[in-house]
DNA sequence: AATCCAATTGAGAATTTTTTTCAATTGTAA
DNA sequence: TTACAATTGAAAAAAATTCTCAATTGGATT
């Protein structure tokens, strides 16, 4: 069941890549299936090992440079945490915002983004022309609250 | 003028260090002074040579050290930017919201947090704690949009 | 003003993280 | 199948960060 998801998957992330004039390759495809199947956010070195269960002889440097290829597609994004960002999640759509757990590192997602509805309003308030922002929550979830 | 101001500052900063158990070293008040004399978010190379200009044999382990500290204290964050997160700029406020000019790198703060006014929604919502959230804006100010 | 002590610093070494280089490999369009 | 540009692995290089430790210093106490 679990296998049968993952090709799906698959043949979806194929055709995104081919959109986009990037190769479909095994090691991309290792990082982002090691990155959906984790509920936690991961550091660099943890995807390298996770990666390397099932692709024994990816190096680190791929490791960055796919990191940089899915997080310029859209397809993960960095988890800031009070000592620095050296973390990546998945988001499964845009503009949604991560929630993260500071006990368990676990990842939400918040999916309506409040910002946006005053996009407009803000730029128009202050004169700066909001093009992007960025916002996380931290947190416990219900777990860990007790 | 500018002087008196920063005589004010120190004054202030002084007692706010003494109050949280931490010396008032030259060091650190030159640290933040290059910070609020910024309009733009510096990284950590550029506030070392800064505070050089002053202070000539401060070592670059002292400027991690010093941020460090400001950072916990609440002066100071770090800039998020999409190639990672090492710059640093002043707050002059809880809860203010750092707009980030991709084109001059000047730093505005947005004061009024949209956010906290819907926190508890949010939490009541998701079954989500949050404790805290990180809100940064990206654009262009006044100026750059020309 | 002098003394004392823990906090802080400077200097450089050590470590860790990230980037670069380049030949070999590999997706994929034709 | 073939050809070619994109991608990768491996190792070196560069950059960023942390650590160590002796020397210094801020400021509390006298």
């Amino acid at each position: 069941m679990k296998e049968k998801q993952f090709k799906h998957k698959q043949a979806w992330v194929k055709t995104f890549f081919h959109a986009r004039g990037f190769k479909c390759t095994p090691q991309r495809l290792a990082v982002l299936s090691v990155l959906k199947n984790s509920p936690k956010h991961l550091s660099i070195s943890e995807i390298h090992s996770r990666v390397r269960e099932f692709l024994p002889k990816v190096g680190l440097a791929t490791i960055y440079r796919t990191l940089e290829t899915l997080e310029e597609l859209g397809l993960v994004v960095k988890v800031h945490l009070e000592d620095g960002c050296h973390s990546y999640t998945v988001v499964s759509r845009e503009h949604g915002h991560p929630m993260v757990c500071v006990r368990c590192n676990r990842v939400f997602e918040f999916r309506e983004c409040p910002i946006d509805r005053m996009s407009k309003r803000l730029s128009r308030k202050t004169g700066f022309a909001i093009e992007t922002h960025f916002l996380q929550f931290l947190g416990k979830c219900q777990d860990c609250k007790r």
